[in-house]
DNA sequence: GATGAATGAGTCTTCATTCAT
DNA sequence: TATGAATGAAGACTCATTCAT
């Protein structure tokens, strides 16, 4: 490989730019796998291919990493919501659908999973991160969602139900399969439970059942 | 000293038999709190109060201490699935809500939802742990709410859905609700969000209107 | 030596009262020898005879250790000169030589000049202690000599001087000494320089000589 | 865009000749303010205005800049003490006022002071530089001093006193104080004490006093 | 059994020094 | 020559664990 080179690789590179983002991914993997406090910064560094001095010189400390960590990744989702602005003419049952789907695909199957993950199990610690993660990511989530139920149940697509309370129950279960993702699922690789897009499809099919208004039922 | 006490100090003896369970309670707390990592035998040893000392003469250290805190909240959990087979005469909705309600009243509302919460955030440092509790808790769990869903279904009460994954997603919102009083929610208490009767009265209630065979729809 | 012994020596002693003062002893001459910073706990440590955990057992930290270094040593200083209220019927002449060899003897010679050299060195880095120190240290210091010699001045015994600065002066040779005892002296010990007793004598001869009003001067 | 400079970048070349004075006087102040190991290589090299690996350019590491300190300090100070050979027809009562107001002016006011108070500090970490202090300031000084002395005694202008002793302890209260200016008093600023000028004015009143032979005492 | 003083291995953090640019 | 990103050894501090009392 390196026969033809006449020059040494060096030491080490100069990566200013890049640096950041890659130490944020490295701290992501290491805090979701193994929490905060048992999280060796000496780990971060090596699986961001760095000296653990280097951390410091692009973030002020563990705690800073954390923040850093959560606000970076969250950020973009929180620009997301706000541009979800749902303005569709499709039928509430398929915007409810393409929420879940959307969710799952934008939240769900990405490392933000892990992100709801962290924060679960670090809320103790970093109460000031859950509330930020609660009033930034979870309330505005539910809004949205429940904003197309109640849109349902003026146009007379779905009966009358508690909009509120079932933006959480709709959401509860990929929430909670996110989660799962990152903290059991690993150590029970083996077992091939059911699948996220089985699991997806039967709740989906469960939802829009039990909330739109049918002459008849031919199932 | 001790001369005329027939019972050598009965209070000392008491207190030796209650002081696991004590340790146990402390431990607990502790640990759904901060996570495993963070949590400070010190702080555990004075929330049960003794000396630090104490704690080895019990367990033989962090990592038993944690075991012996998952297992012995466990095991109850366990012997009570076991017994409960749901021979009964009830409809099967009957029994699908009787069972939601019972697991909440049984783990949701209690300690051993901390239990979970421990569970899913140290999940990638106690792999054991997590696979015992998969396999123990978890699987019967999900397989005795599939049996009540299957017989609805052979009786033909329920419509025919996907009894494996829907056991999971019935549990799903009870689960994440379970998880989140033991870490968000203490962040949040201000907000006064949905209550937890809200939320299942509005899980049950979606649940079984999207289970159910029924003539006509009259709501 | 340990032959005879049939009870091989325990690995540490307990020693919880005298621990704080081995403490400190050992803290002071590593801070003396080598100043604050360059000063490490292991060092402290070792020279107490315990390990690097003990001493947290009893001070916070180095800011900590160094404080109660400098605390304890001078608070039974700053006692005594409360005490030591000058009223005698000697002359002031007199009363002026048993303060400066007093002084030596009490503070000069002792411990208590590492202090003084310790606190020049590390004004910088620690203004509170250094302004401590001058408030309750150096300032009643000067002025018990200001009115040692004010009294002088009263009574006709010396001539009129400027009292407040003259003790300052008359201090100086000894505080210098004090200091360069702990710091430069220990580097030149072959050069045998003029002895503490040698410096003294002269001093005290010097001071006396032009405060004295004399008739004649047969010397 | 140097093209059409003939003499290439004149400003960079000065700069370049300037650069060791600056970064010397820059380290000076960090080393007397905060002391040797306190002193951060990063603080020095922002004072100078340079970045930080510029130093290594200029001083192989942070003992070789200490030393470099001080010996470019100190090496003036030498040459003059060589050059002040005292030959001179003034009485040797105005040849130790100049010495000592010569003294405080060349020393005591000076960044020498500096220099004084950091080796005061640091002659436990650096033995050699504190006896090369020693032996080419203290003693020379001394000698010089003792020197005038001396003169004096021989000419019968001064008593018969003992002139080693007596040069150090003359020079005491200046040394002293040029130390005290940088090491306490900039924590004790609002308490005004006795100034600079006064201290000299009543030093040199009472040495002379206590020196000189007088036939009457007028005062 | 109970205690808590003592230990020392493990981590975070700093900073002198190096070196690619 | 100048820079400052990168390094890694050193040192402060924590805490699980041991053990004298």
């Amino acid at each position: 490989m390196e026969m033809l080179s006449p020059e040494r690789s060096p030491r080490w590179e100069r990566r200013k730019e890049r640096r950041p983002a890659e130490l944020l991914a490295a701290a992501l993997d290491c805090f979701v796998e193994r929490g905060f406090a048992a999280t060796r910064l000496d780990d971060v560094a090596a699986r961001a291919g760095v000296s653990k001095g280097t951390l410091y010189l692009y973030y002020a400390g563990k705690d800073e990493l954390f923040m850093a960590v959560v606000r970076e990744n969250i950020i973009p989702l929180i620009d997301e919501f706000r541009r979800e602005v749902t303005v569709s003419s499709a039928s509430s049952a398929e915007l409810l659908r393409r929420f879940l789907l959307g969710w799952w695909a934008r939240v769900g199957e990405t490392k933000l999973a892990g992100i709801a993950k962290l924060i679960v199990a670090e809320a103790g610690n970093f109460p000031d991160v859950a509330r930020f993660f609660h009033d930034e990511v979870t309330l505005p989530n539910h809004q949205l969602l429940a904003g197309i139920i109640e849109r349902g149940m003026r146009s007379g697509e779905f009966r009358a139900i508690d909009a509120e309370a079932s933006a959480q129950l709709f959401l509860s279960p990929l929430v909670l399969r996110a989660i799962w993702n990152h903290s059991i699922q690993p150590c029970c690789a083996d077992i091939c439970p059911i699948s996220n897009e089985r699991m997806l499809t039967a709740h989906i099919d469960m939802v829009l059942r039990g909330l739109i208004i049918q002459a008849a039922d031919p199932t």
